[in-house]
DNA sequence: TGTACATCAGTGAACGCGCGTTCACTGATGTAC
DNA sequence: TGTACATCAGTGAACGCGCGTTCACTGATGTAC
């Protein structure tokens, strides 16, 4: 030992300041790296440099901390449906396609979170920070197709039908593409998207 | 105790003579109660009977149990999809339809089943009956919409956007409808599916 | 400005749980002679 | 047809693992006076 050189304290301060914050960082991280199956509370913990009992104070349980991600994931989602259709000079058909290349993207870029976002025995769905981004990215095509001003529908609805069927048609080409029917390698999904979405779309009427 | 009458002798042999198949019953029953989540193989053997190591015998690990599973419920998936449109006398596109029907139903009754058929982290992928159950399934769709002699493509492959579209498009109902979209109870999805598929089924250009 | 104290966000050891798996074993079955 | 023995499908106790959670605690922060 070196007494003559001054010593580099760790000051990391017993409280962190921003422990929510850097569990949620750690949290997505996990995700990215291990996916939804290998998400864990102490694992997380272990990562933010933090005893395991200290993420309770901020989030009651996993499923509290996986509904938050998942809502921020939305968020995210409706944000990118909103950009990728904003110009509002292009038609409506083209405007529909763009966001639909935008849903299939995000998910294939983003596979994990994307799964979790629908892995619903894992979420807390009266949480109502969920509903509301769920709702929001949805209306994001919906209006679009059915026109800004159309009414408020339940989605059940038979005059829904435009919308959930591009909803469907999108939705259902990114779980395809994320669970590996076009290949188990990322770069593979995102080729078949490429290859084929475009062609995909224009069998939807909208 | 009553010494004078007999005793009835539980003569269950030492050899159970058919584990593998109540394994498979036992593991379709947790499947239905418990979801995917809820599975293990310690549940299994318990509810067959068996201590928890007799498993080994018939299946190496869960993985294994699981793809076994999965590959059943893409051939019923298949039948379902070849009975659905086995009607040669109707139109192509009602025939589609028919499949895309019979798709969405399987999905909704089936829910956990279906579910797992899709839980590719949980599954072998390298397993060849399941590649094969899986393959018989799109086949079915496929067939019907480029025509029974169509030339065999890869899925990637551009001239393959009709088939996918299609697929996409029940698939992504199916999903959203299990996943709560719709309402969270199964009578919601069927609901749904009742009143919007055929909707939905009718934006899609074949 | 200084002090007392309540509050709050951390620690880290411990608990109990269910899991998959291993181990030495045992009993039934089938086959060779 | 009878017997010896290998094989195979079971037993059930035990192991180690990682998990979520609890517990008594401690140290920093913020507030009241």
């Amino acid at each position: 030992m070196n007494d003559n050189l001054p010593t580099v304290k760790i000051t990391r301060s017993y409280h962190h300041g921003d422990l929510r914050a850097t569990l949620l960082e750690a949290a997505e991280g996990l995700l990215a790296e291990k996916g939804v199956e290998g998400f864990s509370m102490r694992e997380i913990a272990r990562r933010a440099g933090v005893s395991p009992a200290a993420p309770k104070h901020h989030f009651c349980d996993v499923r509290a901390l996986l509904t938050t991600i998942a809502t921020t994931a939305f968020d995210e989602l409706a944000d990118r449906l909103e950009v990728a259709s904003e110009d509002r000079e292009a038609g409506r058909v083209t405007r529909v396609h763009r966001e639909g290349i935008a849903y299939v993207r995000f998910a294939i870029e983003q596979r994990s979170r994307f799964d979790l976002m629908w892995r619903v025995a894992l979420l807390d769905l009266t949480d109502s920070e969920y509903c509301r981004a769920g709702d929001r990215a949805f209306a994001a095509l919906d209006r679009l197709i059915r026109g800004e001003d159309a009414p408020e529908l339940e989605l059940a609805d038979p005059r829904m039908a435009p919308s959930i069927a591009c909803w469907s048609l999108v939705h259902g080409f990114a779980r395809l593409a994320i669970d590996g029917t076009f290949g188990l390698d990322a770069g593979a999904a995102e080729r078949a998207a490429g290859a084929l979405l475009p062609a995909v779309l224009a069998h939807l009427s909208v």
